[in-house]
Parts: C-alpha cells; sequence; structure tokens
DNA sequence: GACTGTTGTTACCGCAAGTAACTGCCGGAG
DNA sequence: CTCCGGCAGTTACTTGCGGTAACAACAGTC
C-alpha cells in the first residue's frame, strides 16, 4: 500500500489530472451526470479539496471532462468528413460516425449534450441562446468551416455556410437523439433517410392528391 | 351536496393552481431556470409546503409550466403548417414562427430547452437517449404527421416522415440556438437559408475547383 | 533544525429540495 | 351554541450538495 501510494505521490501534477479524470469519468457514466463531488473523490481514493484545487469548480471538471469526448468525437468526425470520397459519401460516412459513436456509448453523448448545467453567475437575466452544448457549437463551425472550404456557394457564402454547417449539424442531433430513445429503425436507414433530405428528396416529391390547401 | 361543493373545491384548486403557476412564470423569466422553490413561493405570497401539495416536486412544477408554453408555441406552429400555401411558403412560415418565438421570448425558450431536469430514479444506468426537451420530441412527432398526411413519400414513408419530422426540428433548433446566440443574420436571412437548405441546393451547387479529395 | 511548498485531511458554511407537525379557519351535525 | 373534520397555511426541521477554511504530514533546501 504505501510504495504505491508513494508512487503515486511521486507522478507530476499533470498525470495526477489525468488519473483524477479518468476517475471523474468512470463515475459520471456509470452515475449519470448528476454524479457528488464526493462520489468522484471517493472513486479517485481521495476528498473533495483535491478535486477543487485541481479544477476550481464542479464545472471546471466537467468541462475538462467534455472537452475529453468532444476532442475525441470531432477528431473521428474530422477524418469522415475529409475522406477523399464524393460529396454523398463524405456526408453518409459522417453521419454515421457520429451516430455509431453515440449509439456505442450513449452515457457519454447523454453526458456531452448536459449544457453546462450552472456555471452562470448571477450577470443579468441570463445569457440567452446557449443551450446548446459545446460539442453542438464546435461541430457546427467545424462544418461551416468544410462547407465554405469545399463547395461554391456564390455571394455570402460565410454566412450561408453558418447557418447550414449549425443547421446540419442540428438535424444530426435532433434526429439521433430521437433515433437512440426510440430505435424506430436500423442506422444504415436513418443515414439515408437523413442525407435523402439533405439532398431535396423533400422539394421532389409531390404532393398527396386531395391534401388540404390545394 | 356533496358534488357541488367537490365541485367548487377542484375549481377553486384550479384556479389557485394556475395563480401559482403565473407566480412561478414570472420567477423563473425573471431569475432564470434555477430559481428556488422558495423564491417562486414568496413571489407567490405563500410558502414551500403548499407548491409541493399543488405540484408534488419541482420537477412537476417545471413540467406544468413548460406544458403550458410548449402548448402555446405549438398552436402557433400548427397554424403556420396548416396555412394553405405551398409548401416552400409553409415551410419558411413556419420556420418564421418559431425563429420569432425565440427572439422575442428567448428566456421562455431556454427555460423550455432544459432537458427534464433530473426526475431520474437510479433504475440502471440512465436513461439514454432523452436529452431533448419534451418540446422537441413533441414539434417532431407534429411535423412528421404533417409529412405524412400531406407529402407523398412511396414506401416506408412512415418511418421517412418520423426521420424527417425530427430532422428538420433538430435542424431549426440547432441553427436557431445558434442564430440566438449570435444574431450573425437577419432572421429573414436565416429562415431563407435554411429554406434553401432543405430545398436541396446542397446537392445541387458545384464543389470548389482544386478542393481537396478530388 | 527551521522554512516552504505540496498533498492530503477534517470540519465547517450556505443554500436549496423536500417533509413533519402544528395552527387557524369554516361549514355542517348534534 | 358547541364540537369536529377537513383544508389553507405556517414554522422549523432534515438531508444532501457545492464550496472553503484551517489544520496535519512529509519533501527538499539552506
Amino acid at each position: 500500500m504505501e510504495s504505491t501510494q508513494q508512487a503515486e505521490q511521486q507522478r507530476s501534477a499533470q498525470q495526477r489530472r489525468r488519473q483524477l479524470l479518468e476517475a471523474a469519468d468512470r463515475v459520471v457514466l456509470r452515475d449519470g451526470p448528476h454524479a457528488s463531488m464526493n462520489a468522484i473523490a471517493a472513486e479517485a481514493g481521495i476528498t473533495k479539496p483535491i478535486l477543487y484545487r485541481h479544477f476550481g469548480d464542479k464545472g471546471g471538471l466537467y468541462r475538462a471532462l467534455a472537452k475529453r469526448h468532444t476532442d475525441a468525437l470531432l477528431a473521428a468526425l474530422r477524418a469522415a468528413l475529409d475522406a477523399p470520397a464524393e460529396r454523398r459519401r463524405r456526408v453518409e460516412a459522417t453521419l454515421d460516425t457520429y451516430l455509431a459513436a453515440i449509439e456505442a456509448r450513449p452515457q457519454v453523448y447523454r453526458f456531452l449534450m448536459h449544457p453546462a448545467e450552472d456555471s452562470q453567475l448571477p450577470e443579468q437575466g441570463f445569457d440567452v441562446g446557449r443551450h446548446s452544448a459545446p460539442l453542438l457549437r464546435r461541430l457546427g463551425e467545424e462544418l461551416a468551416t468544410v462547407i465554405r472550404e469545399r463547395v461554391d456557394l456564390g455571394p455570402d457564402s460565410e454566412q450561408l455556410a453558418r447557418v447550414w454547417g449549425h443547421g446540419i449539424v442540428g438535424m444530426m442531433h435532433g434526429a439521433g437523439d430521437w433515433w437512440l430513445g426510440e430505435r424506430p429503425c436500423s442506422r444504415e436507414q436513418l443515414v439515408r433517410s437523413l442525407a435523402d433530405l439533405l439532398w431535396g428528396r423533400l422539394a421532389e416529391v409531390d404532393d398527396r392528391e386531395g391534401g388540404p390547401g390545394f
């Protein structure tokens, strides 16, 4: 016991931080986003104040935790997004990568989508329109960049690319969340349906005969 | 008679409940979703236990509060969705109605998007894929119904309509949230850009010459 | 050996959710 | 008139969590 304790003590602060993050990860993935600091500290074999010395407050710990997972997922998505294939294939690969990730580790997904919890000091009123998780914001910007670089949108391409980036990410998120909860179809089918939507099938298909309004 | 007495009591209880909800509304819209039960009770001129007698727990109060606003917004959106106009106009009107609503009352928006708070007993692990606010779920289903009824999608129209419903709602939500936070363009422009996206412009536009991957 | 920084502890504060137990009131029964 | 059951409302409490202050051991340094 003492030897391992001493060995642990001699490690650098960075390594300690990683250790703590891994312990926090285990607890959060087991108990959900409402895991208490006490529980995390206990899992790490220490007590609360040490966590606070390393991460400031709970928001800091959660932000650090979220950053790890976000970076990992973003790297995977970047790979799918940058693959040398035609556009439709890239879009499908990216959708599938995202959906496979949230399907494989739904607890991570649930944690990542928690919008910053508190972290809101009483400023004035409260910050509006910052519901989305940082992951979605980063993803939207990333996709906007890719669109801007790869697609020729004519004038206003800057604005248009950003709108589309966040819109497509939102579509992926919304459909993915619903799908993960109800599992109404296979992943391949979902990917194809969403790609079809983006490919304008909504505009092409006919109205039903006898529908109201016509 | 007992029945009339009970009816009167129920009626007054209903009125009281509405009064309390209105007070809660004021506090939540002033202080944000972290308003304390004490504060709400004080605003209503009473004390905590009465709130608990009426709503069970905080989740119950918040659910009742959210239902009011969700119903109101859904009614407005249904009107836009059912208007007798061509499809593109209906889509734009619906998008604009939603965006105008979140623009006009961002605090309501912020409150509605809070995903059910806790309310999760430790079953096994924790419920996966239920991040989205009830509003978004209901909206997605609503839109799916409209699509299914009005558009001829061939086989698998059931699944396809639901995927598209939730996907489009997610797109609206994601882009709307980002737009509300950064205000990068006018509402009209946002509406048009999103409608363009849905109308397949992404599939139509050309790649940039010299891009990677080709 | 005293001086200082790191790493850890215990014990506490403040605050919010939720509850138990009491009080005052009103309308009907004897 | 009096007594009594039920309902609105209160005070005062428990529990649990985020966050912090103050203290305790141990390392290396002069």
